[in-house]
Order: C-alpha cells, then structure tokens, then sequence
DNA sequence: AAATAATAGTTTCATTTGAAACTATTATCA
DNA sequence: TGATAATAGTTTCAAATGAAACTATTATTT
C-alpha cells in the first residue's frame, strides 16, 4: 500500500518541516563535531565556545562570552569551572569592578586552541564541499534571514 | 580598541563558523515553536515528532516512529508513555509479531493534532517570510546536501 | 527441538541542562 | 549617606537526555 492512502487529509510531512530539518541536521553536525574533536580534548561543546570566544577576544568577561557564544550565563559558568580546573583557561579579577572577571586562555589552553582552530575550519569546509560558492553566499544570506525571522517568532 | 587588534592570528570567528550556526538557529526555532504550542498542549517536543509521525502513518510502530522522527528507542519510548498517558495515543500489540506495538492517534489526540497541523504549517511560513520562492528551494537543497554531507563525517 | 542470536521496547542510572534562588559587588536614588 | 536596585557570577534543585542493562518475544542455527 503506497504511503499516500494511509495519510491523512493534511499530514504535516516530519521530513519536510523546516524547524525539525534544522535540529536534526544541527544535532547531526554537532554529533559529528564533537565526536572528531571534543572526544580527543576532552572538552565540551559548550567550553569550544568559550575556547573559541575567548580565541577571538582575549581579556574579556563572562558576560561578553553569554553574549557572543549563545551559551547562559549557567553554561558559561560551567563551562569554565571545567576550563579552569583543567588548566586552559585563566581567570583574574578586574580591580576597576570586582563583579567582573578577565579571562585568558593559557599557555595551554592556547596550544589546544590553535591545534583545533585550524581542524575546525577543515570540518566546516568538508561539511560545505558540494556547495558551490554562490550556494556557500546563499547559505549565508538564508542563515542569516531565518535567524532574524526566528528572533521575532 | 578595534577588535582586530584584540583577536590573534588566525581567529575562528564564532558567528561565522557554520556547526554554530545551525546549532544557534535550531535552538531558536525550536524554542520559538515549542513556546508557541507546547505549553499551549502541555507537549513536550519528543512528543510532538511522535504525534506527527502517527499523523502521517497510522498503525505504525514505535522502531517505524524512530525511523521516521529522528528520535532514538528511549525517547520514543518516553514520548509514548506520556502520550498514552494523556490518553491522546493508544497502543495495541501486533498479533502476528507480539514484539511489535501498532500505534494510533485517539480521538482526543486526532483533534490537538488537528488543531496544532494547520498552526504549524504557518508557523513555517512565517519563519520562511522574506525568502522568495526560489531561495526557499535553495534552502532545501542545500539542507539535504549539508545532511548528505554531515552523516558522512 | 534446544540453544543462541536478534529484535522491540522498557527501565535504570549517570550526566546534562535550565530555572530560580543565592552571594557579592557596584550603581542609583531619595 | 543610607536604602534600593541592578549586575556578575555561582549554586541548587528538578527535569531532560543518553548509554547501557534488562525483559519479552521471535528468528536462526545446529
């Protein structure tokens, strides 16, 4: 029996529905990602960010990592307890304001981080090989529209 | 300071990296639609899959649901019993294969999966707003190439 | 047919996650 | 200045998740 007689009037095809399209593949690459890299470092997903924030914008606070790696403050907290305690990121006061810290990779956090920056963007490459340019620029633009739509849902 | 006197040398750029991306993106579709009808039907996203999965093919079973819905055993699993639960699912055993559950919608859950179809279709048109015709099937072939791409790696 | 393997699905347990409450510090306001 | 509010970050507790062990049933092998 074709699929089609055992459907509904209106089926909602799961398949073909944007929001689960997006999670499965986000789940599907960062599965993949952290299976390659996060295995062999032992770091998570959400200290990567953090690494890689902090890679981008040395001697800035926890708060700036909750606003430039999509993670909560809960998260980042987390995140660099472990970061910390595993000796690759360093943690200061700032005396101008005791709230916030200043934080630093180390001299070993650093050695990781520049060992998984170039892989990194190896994956991304691999995962965008087929896309020709112009697809990898309308990714980019569509990215970019979605992320603005869904911010207003 | 500009940031690129604070950044190293080669820096990976957390908003542009592509993992993150996705991952980002799906997060706030999922939260924007799970807020937006979840709590409105007290159903959880695992559960929703399930519902449209059964929606789509009645008398299913629960390995058919884990095929189709991208969930594994255990949510599945988990999905039903709450859905049994409410009483919006009902399960029979396969006669001739007594491991075999064969799933259905009840009447109750028939009318939330009613209502919650047509709401969701338009919830992804609303997402897809702004995107003409021709980049809404660039999406999806770009979609499908990143999967085929990523269940490689 | 008996033993073994495979499949469907559930349960258990450890880890992850998120919301809310909490501490410490600085800013604002009366 | 003292009281109140706001900000930075942490801790606590409950729910969600995932891996592995488990039960029940059917298939395969000898």
């Amino acid at each position: 029996m074709p699929d089609s007689l055992t459907t509904t009037d209106a089926p909602l095809l799961l398949q073909d529905f944007l929001p689960y399209r997006l999670a499965v593949l986000a789940k599907l690459v960062g599965a993949a990602f952290s299976q390659a890299y996060g295995e062999r470092f032992g770091i998570s997903n959400p200290q990567w960010r953090v690494l890689f924030a902090l890679g981008r914008k040395p001697n800035c606070s926890a708060s700036h990592v909750v606003q430039h790696a999509a993670l909560d403050k809960v998260q980042v907290s987390r995140a660099l307890a472990g970061l910390i305690h595993m000796g690759l990121v360093a943690r200061q006061i700032d005396a101008t304001d005791r709230r916030n810290s200043v934080l630093n990779m180390t001299a070993g956090g650093r050695e990781i981080y520049d060992q998984i920056v170039p892989e990194a963007l190896a994956f991304e490459a691999s995962l965008k090989e087929g896309l020709s340019d112009a697809e990898v620029h309308q990714l980019d633009v569509m990215l970019l529209k979605l992320s603005a739509r869904a911010s207003k849902l």
